[in-house]
DNA sequence: ATTTGTCATAAGCCCTCTTTATGGGAGGTA
DNA sequence: TACCTCCCATAAAGAGGGCTTATGACAAAT
């Protein structure tokens, strides 16, 4: 290891010098010109002490001291072609996302199969965290979160706005005329300030607070899970539950429904942003997931600054 | 093949920093600083399309995909370094001298061993043939001709110079009292030049011409045995016969030395002036070979030109 | 004798790589 | 808590290596 190497662009013309046993092939292998190699290979010889070609006339051919040298770095630059191409293609072929856990369990599981379908040869590793994770300390590729999209040196394409409205079990709606009525439910996520601006874009006043357990991870998927059983009335985004509002299992009493300020993004590094996997990814994605939900037949939809 | 290569400054940086598991410690093996070895990786994680390393907090980790590299990278750089080392290091220790048989059986027989005592571990090739060899062409390290020093691209020693005397076998020289016996004689290489000039200088105008076979080939080294033989007289240098004419074989009827006008050269590629066996050698055999020989206690050199 | 194939050399320019300088993040420590 | 230290990232700027173009030489092939 104390030996310093020699200059490796002289050793790479020399090897492919020795294949060919011809400056010029040598020279359109590297794309590079005869003069080109000619000079590294001089380079060399110098730094060694003794020439490696005799330069015959219409033909080259390796010096003892050449063949000593070449077949190692022939073997050499071989390992490190192979070693290079091969990692380069197992890592195009895994696709690490992480994702939080309601856009995992809410949108991706019903659409990531048509992505496997349309890339079998990409394998996709789901991480399910919460927190935004950082991607210079874990092998993540993409991620999924909530928030504004003003994340710095990441790229960010909005994958669903984050709308919201009240939702409930079937159970509990009977009672529920109109907005008012459901202060006298069980609020889901009571802290939430999704519920100040739903009523007020709804025309209720006054919101008293109410007490009981504070949620605050993941909110969407554990208080949708708590409306599902009917423990009651839930802030839920409806693009993540149409299919329980189709089925009946959840309610939604008032097509209003109010215009999140912040969404569902993909992130990954910038300078990633050329990987196959993570393109394939992201040109998928953002087709598939319409940044501004379809609110469904009956959904009104009012813009809400916050 | 057809796979291009990855920037190698950038492998080689990667090599060091896998083995090191740090960037600063990977930039001092490397002599250079840590913002170098950075910017290398950087470039070969985007060649790559995946990072290489987990930046963790005070330490370095692989990826999975630098995990996969490393070990053919490391592997493949040490092949480099092993078959660079060795290869150089048996370069410098064969010495291929190309000489003229004259000075070889005359002067180098006598001399090589202490080169090669003061030099144990070069091996000494010799390559004995007349033409002044095309270092481009063969593998020769340095040559020893004869001629007058001016060679292109070579650089040249002045070993010997080429003075002449005539000599011959003790059976024949009874009957030599002045100069001009000796054209009683038959004279060996008839048709050299130095014929004329030895007698011109001795005083002795007419020189008839002489019939017989011309020998053109490495006139000393043949004429020399003719002579020794008692063949005829020979105009040869005495520093090359110092032997015979110590021990009785040959003599040298007459002090009178001509100075030649060419002499022995050591040469070599101007290129190649300090590969270390070459240097040894050079060092060696100039302060061995005195340019302008003793030429004994009875020698008159007179210079002579052509 | 001319053409062709191959390598060497000179001159010049550009781009890569390096250094310098600085900042940020997270442990360790008082 | 505050500070210090270790380690890596980044920006800017400079230098030099390495490339290209152009040309020449040499010898074999035509």
């Amino acid at each position: 290891m104390d030996e310093p190497l020699p200059p490796l662009s002289a050793l790479r013309a020399f090897e492919a010098a020795a294949r060919h046993l011809s400056f010029t092939r040598a020279a359109t292998e590297l794309g590079m010109t005869q003069a080109a190699v000619s000079y590294q290979i001089k380079i060399l010889e110098e730094r060694v002490g003794a020439p490696l070609f005799l330069r015959l006339p219409r033909r080259l051919t390796l010096t003892e001291t050449g063949e000593r040298l070449a077949p190692g770095m022939i073997e050499a630059f071989q390992l490190i072609r192979q070693t290079f191409s091969a990692s380069r293609q197992k890592a195009q072929t895994v696709l690490t996302i992480s994702v939080v856990q309601s856009f995992a369990a809410k949108w991706l599981v019903d659409h990531i199969g048509e992505f496997q379908l349309n890339f079998p040869n990409i394998a996709v590793r789901f991480d399910v965290s919460q927190d935004l994770i950082d991607f210079n300390r874990s092998e993540v590729d993409v991620a999924i979160r909530s928030g504004k999209g003003d994340w710095p040196g990441l790229v960010s394409h909005l994958l669903i706005r984050a709308d919201f409205a009240p939702m409930l079990a079937p159970s509990l709606a009977g009672e529920v005329r109109e907005p008012a009525d459901l202060l006298k439910l069980h609020r889901i996520g009571p802290n939430d300030p999704w519920w100040h601006l739903w009523f007020a874009a709804a025309g209720v006043g006054e919101v008293p607070g109410q007490s009981g357990p504070e949620l605050v991870v993941d909110s969407q998927f554990l208080e949708g899970n708590l409306a599902l059983a009917g423990r009651g009335v839930a802030m839920l985004t409806p693009a993540f539950y149409r299919r329980e509002l189709e089925a009946g299992w959840l309610v939604q009493p008032f097509p209003l429904v109010c215009a999140g300020s912040f969404g569902y993004w993909l992130v990954y590094p910038h300078a990633r942003r050329n990987a196959p996997q993570i393109r394939a990814f992201r040109d998928w994605i953002v087709g598939r997931a319409p940044a501004v939900p379809d609110v469904g037949p009956n959904g009104i939809v009012v813009p809400v600054t916050r």
